[in-house]
Order: structure tokens, then sequence, then C-alpha cells
DNA sequence: CGAAATACCTTGACAGGTGAGGTATATTGT
DNA sequence: ACAATATACCTCACCTGTCAAGGTATTTCG
């Protein structure tokens, strides 16, 4: 994995939701296809994934059911609700602005950076 | 303020040292200038930006020293080393794809979302 | 004279992320 | 037949960045 964790932070359950707009699914798969997407340079740690799943089914925004596969390790499914819904737009549109902010901000010095050691104010 | 701390965690290093490329400032000035870039929409919490010039420091990416007013609070200064700078390239770089690769996830479910109740997969 | 602004700092607590460990079943290679 | 790997779930203790709340000292303005 190459992106450092404290970029991410905070958009774990927003990536999550993404997820499962597209439909009904479990954890070690939304994992799987999340390191597919990136080319392997993402992934969640388990134990990130598991505690946003918990955090996600807390706040109402997805609930969860246990698939009744006859073969194979059990899954638990997860779902994602009305609230959820609502949750993800939201969480889109701040990251809408945050980012916009962001770039501004860090930006900013690079306009006039000439690499030569600044004075005082 | 109006948007999620998560979303500027870890990028608190990166706002400040680009404050910096501009010339070197000092703490509340930063603060001031980010407040008046974003129309009062962010700013650093004061505990933030002190824990963040202490460890971009002790990571030699920034230098401090005390201005010599005459009159009014006395200041502590900072300025960007030349590792400050490299690092603010570098954090750039990270800042570039993952924010690439977080639309791509957060957008990944929109595309199709039908806002009905998907069936298990 | 008192309030607000400028300017710095510390402490304790919180929340999200993660390393390291665990369980169980199915498949694949030798 | 048996070991290794993949699938699939889970928990606990710890780390790190953020922040609320507190503090100090000086200057300016009504």
């Amino acid at each position: 994995m190459s992106i450092t964790a404290d970029l991410i932070r905070g958009h774990t359950d927003a990536i999550i939701l993404a997820a499962l707009l597209q439909g009904d699914s479990y954890g070690y798969r939304i994992n799987r296809s999340m390191y597919d997407m990136t080319d392997g340079r993402y992934e969640l740690k388990e134990a990130t994934l598991y505690t946003a799943f918990r955090r996600l089914e807390e706040s109402g925004f997805i609930r969860s059911y246990w698939g009744d596969e006859a073969t194979g390790a059990r899954r638990r499914y997860y779902a994602i609700t009305q609230d959820g819904r609502a949750a993800y737009h939201s969480m889109m549109r701040e990251w809408q602005e945050a980012s916009g902010l962001l770039e501004k901000l860090m930006r900013f010095g690079a306009v006039e950076d000439n690499g030569g050691d600044a004075e005082q104010i």
C-alpha cells in the first residue's frame, strides 16, 4: 500500500457506503474490490473494516444479515439503509467542500515558491 | 467552522509548510490567514497548530526563532528548511494520488445508485 | 478602567486506524 | 493423505492527530 493512512482517515465510512450502493455485499468482498480498483495501492485493514461496519450499523446507516451459503465460510452481508444513502450524499458534499479548501490551502505557498530562503515576515 | 475535522486530519502539516513557503511567519498569523482564505469555514485549533509546529520542528522540516518586536506580544517565527520543502512536495504528490483514489472509490457506488433496495448479490 | 484583541503554551481525553493475534471451512498442489 | 493457501469472520491493546478547556502576558480601544 502506497498512500498514507491519515489521508484516508475519516473517509472509510463513505467508501463502504459507496460500495454498498452497488448492492449488498460482505466484508471480504468489499475489501477485495477496493484492492482491485486501486491496483493494490490501497486496501482497508481488516480491523478498520469491521470497526467501521459496527460504527455504521450503530448509526443506522447499514444493516446486516447472515448469508445462507450452503458451502464455504459463512458471510455476513451488509445492506445500506435510506439513512445510509442520505449520509453518503452528505459525506460527498463535505468531501467536495473539504477537498476544494485543502487544495487551496496547500497550493497557496507553491505559487510563489522560489526555493530561496525567505526573510522574516 | 463547517467542514468535518477528520477530512482535514493529516493535512495540517502540508498546510503549514505551504504557508511557510511564502516566507517566515508565526502561529497566530498563519491561523488567521487560513481563516481568511476559507472565509471562516476552516481554522486550525490552537492546540493542533502548536502540536504540529513541535512535530514539524522535531522532523527538521521547520526551525523557529523569537522575533525582536519592540512592542506587542512576543512572536515565535517559523522558517521552512530544505528538508521541509522536500517534504512538502512529497506530501503534495501523496495528496494527488490519495485524492484521486478516494474520488474513484467514493464515486464508485453513485454511478449506479437507483435508490432502490438491492437484493443480496 | 475594563473588554477585546494579539500572541503564546499545556494537559487530558477522545476517536479512528492498525498490528497482532485468534477461529473455522474449502480448495489446491504435491 | 496432508500441508499450504484462500476465503471469511472477529477482538484487543496500542498509537497518533485533534481538540476542549484551561492558562499567561501585553496592547489597544471605547
